[in-house]
DNA sequence: AAATCAAAGTGACAATTGTCCTTTAACAGG
DNA sequence: CCTGTTAAAGGACAATTGTCACTTTGATTT
């Protein structure tokens, strides 16, 4: 469990054994059952979560048509939250709900401002990984901005071969913001 | 000049004047006239550039198409580079040109890791900025997924009713994703 | 094995947006 | 004042994608 949050941290920051306990010490562990809620729209978020195991979707759910606009996945080794809410205290504009059994460790946004301030290396490892996360959202953006629904599809395929088995097309579909019938017609032509 | 970059980081983080002083000196001018480019494709990225005055286009050239996909503007108070490139030493993937006379202050990879670990305060201001620029950058990948050009067009000029007025309607357009002539039938009917 | 349900495929048609082309308007430089 | 350039508007048509309704498939439950 806590190798996997070891090692992601350590990609950016190595630690020392006592590091890393100390700020293992200051995570949560919590699972989830599919189809379960982790965030519901107004809730206050209280964690940010890494995520150890399991599937989950974050997405918006648009009042006036009832559908679902999904914007992130969250898998192993990613994390997942509703970042504004989050950072500024507010209530969610968005759900997170799983699609699989989940196991997520969660950090306090008090805790997680401690450990910057109290190791350097922590707050590096924010920093970094918050523009790693920037860059690539960047690079969706452009495909979105850009491609056509069978580029993005197929954009999808190469860039996430095994979630693109995992998921069902419907959330897929969404993802893209492309209708789920037109992403059928995708690979059947 | 500095006091637009002071004001900047202390939104995040107070300094001293010595403090702000020492960070200052890593950053290097550079002033640009209109229609020149700050980056091109192929070129290695050594600098990343906080914007004093004027207004850039960061853009990706399709070489199949002819066509240009605007994926950002950098105005006064904007950071604005090739990250990727920026980050890892590789040759741009895009362009940055002047829509209008720049005046930009650089600072390099090497100055920016640098100032971090010196300094607390400015590896915290790093952090906060990329979260920032995540969050805001997830609400606009939500709108390109979900909105149609008209919500998009709208939204834009809500969120940036200065540059909306200060910018040629064709790069809207093609920061929107959409093309000139559906963006133009769009406050005429 | 039968019943139920969720996911996926498909056909027909409508709506949105893109593409190509022509015209008009505004404006800077000689 | 003219001329060349750039931005913008608009018509006509094509391509893409969405929507709705229905069918098929496959998994799950009983």
């Amino acid at each position: 469990m806590s190798q996997l949050l070891r090692r992601h941290i350590e990609a950016v920051s190595p630690l020392t054994d006592e590091e890393f306990e100390y700020i293992f010490s200051h995570f949560k562990s919590r699972k989830l059952k599919k189809h379960t809620y982790l965030i519901q729209q107004d809730d206050y978020v209280k964690y940010e979560y890494f995520v150890v195991n399991g599937c989950l979707r974050a997405f918006i759910g648009d009042s006036n048509t009832g559908k679902e606009i999904i914007y992130q996945f969250g898998i192993e080794d990613w994390w997942i939250t509703d970042r504004d809410a989050f950072f500024h205290g507010t209530q969610a504009t968005i759900n997170v709900s799983c699609l699989e059994d989940c196991e997520l460790l969660g950090i306090t946004l008090a805790d997680r401002q401690k450990l910057g301030k109290e190791l350097w290396k922590y707050e590096h490892f924010l920093q970094v990984k918050a523009n790693l996360g920037y860059t690539s959202l960047l690079k969706r953006l452009q495909i979105m901005i850009s491609g056509s629904a069978k580029d993005r599809y197929e954009q999808f395929v190469r860039q996430y071969p095994q979630l693109s088995k995992r998921i069902p097309k419907t959330y897929i579909a969404s993802y893209l913001g492309v209708s789920r019938e037109t992403l059928s017609r995708l690979y059947n032509s």
